[in-house]
Order: C-alpha cells, then structure tokens, then sequence
DNA sequence: GCGGATCAC
DNA sequence: TATGGTGATCCGC
C-alpha cells in the first residue's frame, strides 16, 4: 500500500545493476532493468532470488529494531558506545600508513580484449565472451547496453540485438595471464593475485632502489608497467596507486578503461575521495552486505561515518572495523603470509535438471577421475571430500567427510562422494552437482596406499599385513584385496545386482520416470 | 568438523 | 527454454 514506492525500487533481482551512469545508446537503467525482470519473472532462479532478499531484508528489519532498541536506552549508553567508537577509530587511524606503494593492475575486460585482439573484425562491435546461459564478461560497447559478467546469454541478446557472441578459450587466458604474471615478478616477486588478469604489486622497495619514490616516480612506474603489458601481449590494463592494497583497486576501477588512477598519499585526500564513493565498491562489500547497508541508509563511504552508531550496533565489531577503515581509506599494506598451496580442487556441473541417477552418478565418477588425476599431479593426498548440489528450485545443498586417513585414489574419492549424496537423501531433480576435496597434503610418502602397493607386490605377504588392505564390499560383505581394477569391476556387478534385487515390487524402471536413488541407496543400505 | 553464506574473478 | 565454475573464508553450531 503506501509502503510500495512502485517505480524507484528495485525490481527484485539482487544483481540488478543500479550503479554507474545510464547508457547512451538508447537503453536507459530503468529500461535495462526492465527487460531483466521481464526475462526473469516467473522462473524458478527469480523465486529464489526473491526468497533470498526477503531473507536479507528480514536481517535488517531485525538490525534496525536492535538500534532503535539500543539508542533509546539514553545518555549514558551513548556516550558508552561512542567511547568505543572513538577507541576503534583512533585504533584504525594508528594503522593508516602514507608509505607504502601499491599498484594494482587489471586487464579492460580481460577474455574480451584477448577475443578482440585476436579478431579486430570484433573492435567496433558489442561482443561478450560466454555463451547463451552465461557471459563471463563483455567489451565495453557491450556494457553501454547493461550488459556485464554473470548475466545469461539470452538476456544479453534482449538488452542488444546485435550482440556477438565468443565462446571461451580459457586456455589463451591462462597463457596471457601468465604473461602479465612474469611482468608483474619483476616489480614484486610476491605480488598478490585474485585472478588471471591482476596483480597487487607492492613496489615500495622497487621505487626506493630505482630512487622514484616520490607521487610523480609512483605514477611513471604504473605507466611502465601497463606499456611493459601492452607490448607483450598487445592488450589494454589500467592501474591504481595508492598506499595500501585496498585503495590501490578503487583506484584501479576509477582509472578504467586503458587508464589509471592515482589517490594522494595525503589523509584528508584519502577521506575526501573516499566520502564520495558507493560502498559497493569497497573490496568485500558484494550485493549482500551493499543491500544490508542501504536498507540501513548507507550507500556511500560517508554515510558509514555518519551511521557509526547505528553500525556500531548493527554488526559485529569486526564488520564495523573493516566497513569504518574501508570509509577512512585505511587498509593493511603489507604482504600476508605467503599461501602459495591450492586448499582445495572442486569440479561441478550445471545441466538441464534433472533426477536420472545414472547421469548424476556418471558426473560424480568424472569428477573424482579428475580429481584424482590432479591429486597424481601434485603427488598430494586430502582428507575430506564434499558433494554439492541444487535443485531444481536453484536450493544448494552439500555434505562432506574428513576421513580419519588421507586418500588420493579415484575409487577412494568416488566411494565417499557417492555415500555423501545418498546421504543428502534428494528427491527433487537437481540442476547442479559437484565434488570437492579438501584438507590437502602435498606428499604421498608412507601413504597408506603407498605401503599396500608395496605389500601387494610381495610374494608372500604377512597375514597381519593383508588385514590392512583387505576390503570388504559394503554390498555382499565379500572380503577381497584391494587392487583398483577388481575393485571396480566388483562393485559395478555388485551394484547391477543389488539395483535388481531392490527393486521396488510395483514401480517398474521407466524411461521417463527414472526412480532415483535406488541404485546407490542400496549400495549403502547394508553398510 | 560441518553446512550455509558470502565474496572475488 | 533459459541464470556458470573455481577457490577462499567466515560464522554459528
Ligand atoms: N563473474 C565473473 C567475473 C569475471 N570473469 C572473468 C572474465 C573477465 O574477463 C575476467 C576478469 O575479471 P574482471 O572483474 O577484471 O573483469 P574484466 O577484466 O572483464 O573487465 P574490467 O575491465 O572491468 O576489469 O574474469 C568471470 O568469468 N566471471
Ligand atoms: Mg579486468
């Protein structure tokens, strides 16, 4: 009723895109919105989509409540909590330091400059790199029609009709992002990286040994290092610089496309550049934490300081430290500690959904294939294995096991995956499957597989030796060696078998109502 | 350790 | 007709 501002709010899709300038080719924001939410409305991702902000909108109700709660317990419970705030903001103004320097590099619309490099026919065109379900990204002609990263295909071709599309060469990525890489390693060897197509370089030290560290060497040395990029790979990249790594990737974002930004070394310049700027844009803040805000009145940096009681209250005090020094432009400029190792591999799937279990099982054999190839890779072993799943209604699931061993065996993987899924007991069809290993040691070395191997050579192994890699399978209870072939041609019997047996006494096995579950649930049933 | 959420690319 | 894949982290239990 008098509630509803029918025209100025957002129609219902958390990634609406409600920032920037409108388009000037004919397609204003409310019109791309439009066509968006007409696209989208009534299908099942924007039912869930829409439960999904009722759901964030129900945490701020409840946040507002506990400030208003809060606010009116009077004077002193004011000036208690502004006691605090004035702690943590002279804890953060303690951490602001204007003397280190950070460039950030980000390559314009990285897989399409790469395309369009490759294809100059494609320079004057709107083109986006994907395909009808999803578009990684997309030129910048393109994205004057709203078109972005992460949204489908088909309504990308709605907002423009003359939309090309290229499908991926995620290979060419990787050996142009390695290119940038090597050029990166010689500014700062310990760069830090979110991704192909960026670096966070640390140059303090560079600018000292080449004596340019001063604003003007800051900013010639992010010019060589884009001309450095554009020669090597003939593709466009823009740079930031500031003092510390947060502010150096706002600065990035502001000196895009083919450009670069640099934020003075100064406080009140800091502050001032910061007042302005949309909280979106704060590395961290993503579509959740942005509608939280604004449904608490803050949009930009500035608000967060206007609102520190309110946010004080509202979140945690670490969110509140972060989102205040985020505001206050202060942010660590020192490298982590190096995390060089992979902590987990993850393969997943999106099909047309689905409930045939011959197929989910056949996705979750490849997967653990695969995994177990990258695991021989990297001569490593893991602990814990997740399935993953949605349903129809885009509702993800998961389940996962840390086992009291480590494996790296495909049949080993494979097992647990397939108990994992039984155990999340679907009935619904699914769209989305997925497996995922964890807890990653990179050794085999007395593996325990290792050992076996070794056992099953010797002619005459130990019976106190057979006990630790004799098997029992869960279906027949039949104790067998373990060696991967038997094992494998073992359980599809046994599975076969057992699938026939439990079959259910009226439902028959139809072609078009696959009844699912059957097969593996009975795997497991007598475990 | 587990499961769900969030974020980044 | 139709909305991705990979890796990381954090929180509350
Ligand atoms: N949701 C996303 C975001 C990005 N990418 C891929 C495609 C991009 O080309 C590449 C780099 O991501 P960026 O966020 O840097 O975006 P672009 O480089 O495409 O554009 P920009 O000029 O804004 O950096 O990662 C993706 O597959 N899915
Ligand atoms: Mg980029």
């Amino acid at each position: 009723m008098s509630k509803e501002h029918k025209d100025n709010e957002n129609k219902g899709l958390l990634c609406n895109f409600t920032h920037e300038k409108a388009g000037m080719q004919g397609l204003d924001r409310e019109k791309i919105n439009k066509i968006i939410h007409d696209t989208s409305v009534n299908t099942e991702f924007f039912k869930r989509e829409q439960e999904h902000i009722a759901i964030v909108e129900e945490k701020a109700r409840s946040m507002k409540n506990r400030i208003s709660e809060s606010l009116s317990k009077g004077p002193d419970f004011i000036r208690e909590i502004n006691e605090e705030i004035y702690k943590i903001i002279q804890e953060i103004e303690s951490e602001r330091h204007l003397s280190e320097t950070w460039i950030h590099v980000d390559m314009d619309m990285f897989y399409a400059s790469v395309e369009i490099r490759d294809n100059p026919e494609l320079a004057d065109k709107p083109v986006a790199v994907g395909g009808n379900s999803m578009i990684a990204t997309a030129n910048y002609i393109a994205r004057r029609y709203g078109i972005r990263s992460a949204m489908p295909g088909f309504i990308g071709k709605k907002l423009c009709e003359e939309l090309v599309f290229v499908k991926p060469n995620f290979s060419k990525y990787r050996e142009e992002g390695e290119k940038i890489r090597e050029i990166f390693r010689d500014f700062d060897p310990d760069f830090e990286s979110m991704g192909l197509d960026e670096g966070n370089l640390r140059v303090t030290e560079y600018l000292i040994n080449n004596e340019m560290n001063h604003d003007e060497g800051r900013q010639e040395l992010a010019r060589i290092i884009r001309q450095r990029i554009k020669d090597k790979t003939q593709l466009p990249a823009s740079a930031g610089i500031a003092c510390n790594r947060s502010l150096a990737k706002i600065a990035t974002d502001m000196g895009k496309p083919n450009g670069q930004y640099f934020i003075p070394f100064d406080k009140e310049q800091i502050i001032e550049i910061m007042s302005k700027m949309n909280v979106r844009k704060i590395p961290g803040v993503g579509k959740v934490l942005e509608k939280t805000l604004n449904e608490l009145g803050v949009v930009t940096c500035k608000d967060i300081l206007q609102k520190k009681y309110e946010l004080y209250i509202a979140f945690q005090a670490g969110s509140f430290k972060f989102l205040a020094s985020a505001a206050l432009g202060v942010g660590s400029c020192y490298h982590h500690e190096t995390r060089e190792e992979q902590k987990s591999i993850s393969l997943s799937r999106t099909f047309a959904s689905t409930n045939n279990i011959e197929e989910i099982n056949k996705y979750i054999a490849e997967f653990s294939r695969e995994i177990s190839e990258q695991l021989d890779e990297k001569n490593a072993q893991i602990k814990t294995v997740s399935v993953s799943l949605k349903t129809y209604k885009f509702e993800p699931k998961s389940k996962s096991e840390t086992l009291g061993r480590y494996i790296y065996k495909e049949l080993d993987i494979y097992e647990i995956a397939i108990k994992l899924y039984n155990e999340l007991a679907i009935k619904e069809k699914i769209r989305h499957v997925g497996v995922r290993v964890a807890n990653i040691i990179y050794r085999r070395t007395g593996a325990i597989d290792d050992i076996i191997e070794k056992v099953s050579k010797d002619p005459t192994p130990k019976q106190s030796s057979i006990k630790c890699f004799s098997q029992q399978c869960p279906v027949c209870n039949k104790v067998f060696m373990y060696t991967e072939k038997r094992m494998e041609i073992h359980l599809k019997q046994c599975l076969e078998e057992q699938s026939q047996k439990f079959q259910p006494k009226v439902v028959k096995k139809q072609k078009n109502a696959p009844q699912p579950t059957i097969t593996l649930d009975c795997f497991y049933k007598k475990k």
